[in-house]
DNA sequence: TGTGGAATTGCCCTT
DNA sequence: CAATTCCACA
């Protein structure tokens, strides 16, 4: 395949609005200043405001900059009120984004986009407004995937399922993926539902719905599920929207899973269609119905099933399911690009864009393929690597940018001398004055960010770790939330059962399972129940009288909720319930960290109006913007990179079977390889000047060391913009350590391409040395005879210390041999070493450790 | 009922 | 090698 890749350097068309043709300029001159800036394809993607549109942006094209203009338009052509448009995103960051550079565009005037939000934030809203129709009050709780798992297993219990062999999450991840197909449990095809539990899946998914109404609760898949069930059952809530919202944008279109798409459809049809019921046969309608609305329906499969609307070649144009059928085509746009698919495990359906035109009749598709981000040779990197996919729309990127640095190879011993490598990378980028925030590592999976971590905290590099876990996941967030869930909602079990007894209060699962049984007799939450139960004796005198303390806690504090501010309330039942003294007394190395965690809550409440207005968002709001402000090393996945970019990007951890990740290509074989390339592609273009990608020889997986092999997406870079690099970090091998020559060290002698005799060598070298689980890939590396020396599975007991010393400032440290100190990471611990300003100390827990000064503190 | 140690299992990606 | 769960015993 040729390189798809042109770099019209001579082509100035419009790259630059003042070199623009005469009639670009006459209308650049003519428009608002919003529109000036915006090159033709753009500008045509915010100006085309009525009908369905589809903008298929590839990476770096100005996305968000169409989206949030195309709003700008809207308003300042008075199209539509800022009430009047629907514009969703996935992540609340992108959300925010937007809102961010719609306030610039429009000075201060955001305030009033109420309907700029995520798809579950704004189907959590809906749901609020309309919660009695779908057997839920206005308050319910929203659950995460922990109280999910135990309610699952609760219900298992009851049914006598043996959870070893039908695990709650497995049944937790199927009802996930039959809400994202939107599926209610009648709808699950026969032969799903009995998969698991030996054929009670289905009846399952049922009563795991009962107990949710039961609970006032919902969880993430319903925000949609169940808004798509309230527009189906209540065609006159549905048709309110409808005529509210004149403009509908989609972010991401092309990470749209089945349930979104379907309520896109839902609020997308104009209002004016004949008759609800004909309106459902239309979006429901398969290739085959040809128009006939079968609505007397036998309503076992109201919904397209994903997988037909996948295989059947569905395009046979004008054929039935044409939505509106009558009144104008809604004004929507979607923005998106196939390649940058990589949800399609959440239930994504790339299918969804690449079909926009079927669905949305007379759309109009842009294409934006101006590249005004990467340098030459990134793009053509990326671009190279993601031809190796089929089935894509094809789209050629292209950039005016000058060629730049290549994109850079890097082998390495294992991942920790791969952090090292970075980590020296880094600093030397540091040095030659390259901000921190401009950098950012991609991991594929987050447990490789550890190894990064360990690395930045020893050399004091500030970094800031994006998407890790979350903040509200944390226990003691939970705990915290708990507290505030029973107060809020005393019918909230859940939430009672995990505080009953943290802080330990003796009552243990005993009094736990009475009082369920209590509950379940006579049908009224555990709370009632416990209520009840103090005044018999059916308890011991201890457990009574502790479960009393307990709820007469609570009464009080649903009397003070009023009465105070509810950040307050909420120091004042930490206080008295004991659980921040809980973890005062902790010894443990994370104990500090989890009450500065609590206090970090108590601050974040602040911006809420209430308890009530505060825990309905906890749940959505998943990222924390932890201080964005300080200059340091962005680390995070490959996914939650999506969006961003940063001048210089690592990219460790390019091994078969890590990336592409193995169980991708198991589960999901060709579309998962073809996922993974997306992967790739989005991690590489997320760079504007550096792409350093780099892989390690050895890996550690489950504890156990494997030997790996360079991922095959390196050898479908185009080997004219890459260069291969030798290992900076490695004060351990290369020379040095008994290994023989680095296999880089005669670059030289490589040329370019990557079948010359030292690629391939390296390639056999990492094949040879057999570990465990490399499952072969197609061949020609691997057997033909490498000559090195052996013991190359062994680690080299090389030490760091010139290295450390080299770098210390001499300076005498403020602490002392024996030093007791505490460290955020890694705990208790006391000094055995003093280098200028690095300490090694030995920790309670974590073990030996070389740390700089700064990162502790003296106890 | 609470505790500590043994056993076990999972490390992909997330709204 | 983790964090989590299980299990025997105080």
């Amino acid at each position: 395949m040729t390189d798809p890749i042109q770099r019209p350097s001579l082509d100035v068309s419009s790259y630059q609005p003042a070199a623009g043709g005469i009639a670009a300029r006459a209308r650049a001159a003519a428009g608002p200043a919003y529109l000036s800036g915006l090159n033709p394809e753009q500008r045509d993607a915010v100006e085309t405001l009525d009908g369905p549109v589809l903008v298929l942006a590839g990476a770096g094209t100005g996305k968000t900059r169409v989206l949030t203009t195309r709003i700008a338009h809207i308003l300042s052509t008075g199209r539509a009120r800022p009430a009047e448009i629907l514009s969703v995103t996935f992540t609340n960051k992108a959300a925010r984004e937007m809102k961010l550079r719609l306030g610039q565009m429009l000075g201060q005037a955001v305030e009033g986009m109420p309907w700029l939000g995520t798809f579950h934030s704004i189907g959590g809203r809906i749901l609020r407004y309309h919660a009695e129709l779908v057997q839920l009050t206005s308050n319910f709780t929203v659950l995460d995937t922990d109280d999910q798992i135990r309610l699952l297993k609760q219900l298992l219990a009851a049914d006598n399922i043996d959870d070893k062999r039908w695990p709650a999450r497995m049944l937790a991840g199927l009802i996930d993926g039959w809400k994202n197909r939107g599926l209610t449990p009648s709808q699950v095809p026969a032969g799903e539902a009995a998969m698991f539990g030996n054929g009670r899946g289905g009846k399952l998914y049922a009563q795991y719905q009962e107990r949710l109404k039961i609970l006032n609760a919902a969880d993430f898949g319903d925000l949609l599920l169940e808004n798509i069930r309230l527009f189906r059952e209540h065609p006159d809530v549905l048709r309110q929207y409808q005529n509210r919202f004149k403009f509908i944008l989609v972010d991401e279109y092309q990470d749209t899973n089945v349930a979104q798409y379907l309520w896109l459809r839902l609020l997308s049809q104009t209002p004016s269609s004949p008759s609800p019921i004909l309106r459902d046969a239309a979006l429901r309608a398969a290739p085959q119905d040809e128009g006939a609305d079968d609505e007397g329906s036998a309503s076992t499969d109201p919904v397209p099933h994903p997988e037909e609307r996948g295989q059947s070649p569905r395009v046979s144009k004008g054929e039935a399911g044409t939505p509106t059928p009558s009144g104008p085509p809604k004004n929507i746009c979607c923005v998106g690009d196939d390649d940058q698919s990589i949800y399609g495990w959440r239930g994504a359906e790339v299918d969804n864009i690449l079909r926009f035109d079927h669905d949305f009749p007379g759309a109009k598709v842009i294409r934006l393929e101006r590249n005004y981000r990467s340098t030459g040779h990134i793009l053509a990197a990326a671009s190279h690597l993601i031809a190796h996919n089929e089935g894509r729309l094809g789209k050629t990127l292209r950039t005016e940018d000058v060629d730049g640095e290549m994109v850079t190879v890097t082998g390495a011993w294992d991942s920790e001398e791969e952090a090292r490598a970075i980590g020296e990378e880094i600093e030397q980028l540091q040095r030659q004055g390259h901000a921190l925030n401009e950098i950012a590592i991609l991991v594929r999976a987050s447990f490789q960010m550890r190894e990064f971590e360990d690395r930045f905290v020893t050399l004091g590099l500030p970094y800031r770790v994006i998407g890790g876990p979350r903040f509200y996941e944390r226990a003691e967030i939970r705990d915290a939330l708990a507290y505030l869930r029973v107060i809020n909602s005393p019918a909230d079990d859940l939430a009672f059962e995990r505080i009953v007894n943290v802080p330990k209060r003796g009552l243990g699962d005993a009094t736990v399972q009475m009082l369920h049984d209590h509950a379940r007799k006579r049908r009224m939450p555990l709370f009632e129940a416990a209520r009840m139960v103090i005044d018999t004796d059916e308890l011991k005198p201890k457990a009574r009288s502790s479960l009393r303390g307990l709820i007469e806690n609570f009464e009080r504090w649903q009397v003070q909720r009023d009465a105070l501010a509810h950040t307050e309330l909420a120091e004042i039942v930490l206080d008295e319930s004991g659980y921040t003294e809980m973890w005062q007394k902790d010894r443990s190395a994370d104990a500090a960290g989890r009450l500065e965690n609590l206090k970090e809550l108590v601050r974040s409440m602040e911006e809420f109006e209430n308890l009530q207005g505060f825990l309905e968002h906890i749940s959505l709001v998943m990222d924390r913007d932890g201080g964005a402000d300080e200059d340091a090393v962005s680390v995070m996945t490959l996914h939650s990179a999506k969006g961003l970019e940063f001048e210089t990007v690592f990219l460790p951890g390019w091994e078969e079977g890590l990336f592409p990740h193995q169980r991708a290509l198991d589960e999901q074989g060709r579309a998962g390889l073809e996922e993974e390339r997306r992967l790739a592609h989005v991690g590489i273009t997320r760079a504007r000047k550096r792409a350093k990608l780099y892989f390690a020889t050895n890996r550690r997986i489950h504890g156990t060391w494997n030997t790996t092999i360079p991922s095959r997406f390196l050898d479908e870079l185009p080997a004219a913009n890459v260069e291969i690099t030798e290992s900076k970090g490695g004060s351990g091998w290369g020379g040095m350590s008994g290994y023989g020559p680095s296999r880089f060290d005669n670059v030289e002698s490589f040329g370019s391409s990557y079948s010359t005799p030292g690629w391939q060598r390296a390639q056999a070298q990492r094949g040879r040395s057999g570990g465990g689980s490399n499952g072969g890939r197609s061949g020609g590396f691997g057997e033909s005879g490498a000559s090195y020396s052996s013991g190359s599975a062994r680690r080299a007991p090389f030490t760091i210390e010139g290295e450390l010393v080299a770098k210390s400032t001499g300076t005498d440290s403020a602490f002392s041999l024996d030093d007791r100190v505490f460290h955020q990471k890694f705990g208790y611990g006391h000094v055995t070493k003093i280098d200028g300003n690095k300490l090694t100390i030995a920790f309670d827990k974590a073990g030996e450790k070389k740390v700089v000064d700064s990162f502790v503190e003296r106890v």
